[in-house]
DNA sequence: AGTAGTCTACCGAACGGTCGGACGGCGCGT
DNA sequence: ACGCGCCGTCCGACCGTTCGGTAGACTACT
């Protein structure tokens, strides 16, 4: 056994993970059986708990995955040398893409997290708010710097985040619209929503990925 | 028995529709059982199927209260002659209000919505385009006739009606803000967020209720 | 006035089914 | 031979729902 490296083929936990997230989200942590998920994954519900100590854990797990994955993304560009502006809406637009591309697990990061026992609640209320204050304070800064509006920081990060949320209830992949048009559109009001002077420059801002 | 016009007392229907909403919202329609519910209402769960067939009519009940008490009041506020840019704001405005003071019965019909069955579902799909696409009617008038920029009425409807949306799950009563102060901000950035040149003059053709 | 019938509201007990989870064993690659 | 991955079987608890029945209040007929 040597070849493991490098995401060759997924192995049975994390193919349990990914169907669990698909379920989670299609039908809900508690409207999910775990012989739903067995079946769904091609093993029994037995196998499931060699791989998960419990129904709980495995949904822990896939919200601290989500977590892990996005937060020092947005981390690196908030604390780029940006204006405010353009952090901000290059940080919108990577979050809604992300929230798009993998909406399973984001879905069951912002939908049924709170299905989650008080043990594993604590830390991730404490991981959501550090993640979520990367916003607010890239926020406050462009208040201080006058690129925005002089406006409550806290309402406005609570407003800019649930826009750029509601794209995992609203977004269908067979729509009409692109993942990228969607979050760049998004990104684009919700600067503009702080009373910022030229989102075009904060699009220049952008790289292409 | 004469007297029972004018909601005095709320009938036993009534509590267990508050109760099952109340209890839908902190656990969830899959994490509520009706024992539980019967518990909170102070009968026997036998008792339950006494006023509603089922625990899915009971959910269907809730979502079509729900709708059937904003949709008017949006419809008037939609159709009345003010420009587009406060029509917008005042229907945001009562959207988040209500969002707020009903927000037991309101987090049911957003997020609880999803566990009707497909009978129902129709149904409730159906009156929530019809909802929405009030709100959409009135962002494409704006940019008609150059109130907003030009943009996709789609997108733009998603995003104000998501952003507003969000309330439900940040929303604490406990917490700093106060409901009014709330949905006016989100119903400034919102309106701001389309590119409307003066947010004031917007909410100024507000009603204080 | 008496009384039989009907209605609403509620309850206790039980139904079949499913839930999350526990335990011991079995096959196979090393 | 040893352990990892998987499975079959079983468990007690609880699920939504049903059913038969009771108590009281109102209605209608005699």
């Amino acid at each position: 056994m040597i070849n493991r490296e490098s995401a060759q083929e997924p192995g049975t936990a994390e193919r349990i993970r990914d169907s669990a997230a698909t379920l989670f989200r299609q039908k809900g942590f508690n409207g999910t059986s775990m012989q739903a998920l067995a079946t769904a994954v091609g093993i029994t519900k037995s196998s499931l708990y060699h791989h998960y100590p419990s129904k709980q854990a495995l949904l822990a797990e896939i919200i601290e995955v989500t977590m892990s994955r996005v937060t020092p993304l947005v981390r690196e560009i908030a604390q780029s040398d940006l204006p405010a502006t353009g952090r901000l809406h290059r940080a919108l637009t990577l979050h809604t893409v992300e929230s798009i591309r993998e909406r399973d697990y984001v879905a069951c990061f912002s939908e049924e997290s709170r299905y989650l026992s008080p043990t594993f609640m604590e830390t991730h209320r404490k991981k959501k708010g550090e993640y979520e204050s990367l916003f607010q304070k890239v926020i406050e800064e462009g208040i201080d710097r006058g690129e925005f509006l002089e406006q409550d920081s806290g309402l406005a990060t609570m407003a800019l985040l649930g826009m750029c949320d509601s794209v995992i209830r609203r977004y269908r992949p067979t729509g009409e619209y692109a993942p990228d048009e969607i979050a760049a559109t998004f990104a684009d009001t919700a600067v503009r929503g702080l009373g910022a002077r030229d989102t075009e420059r904060a699009a220049a801002g952008e790289v292409t990925r």
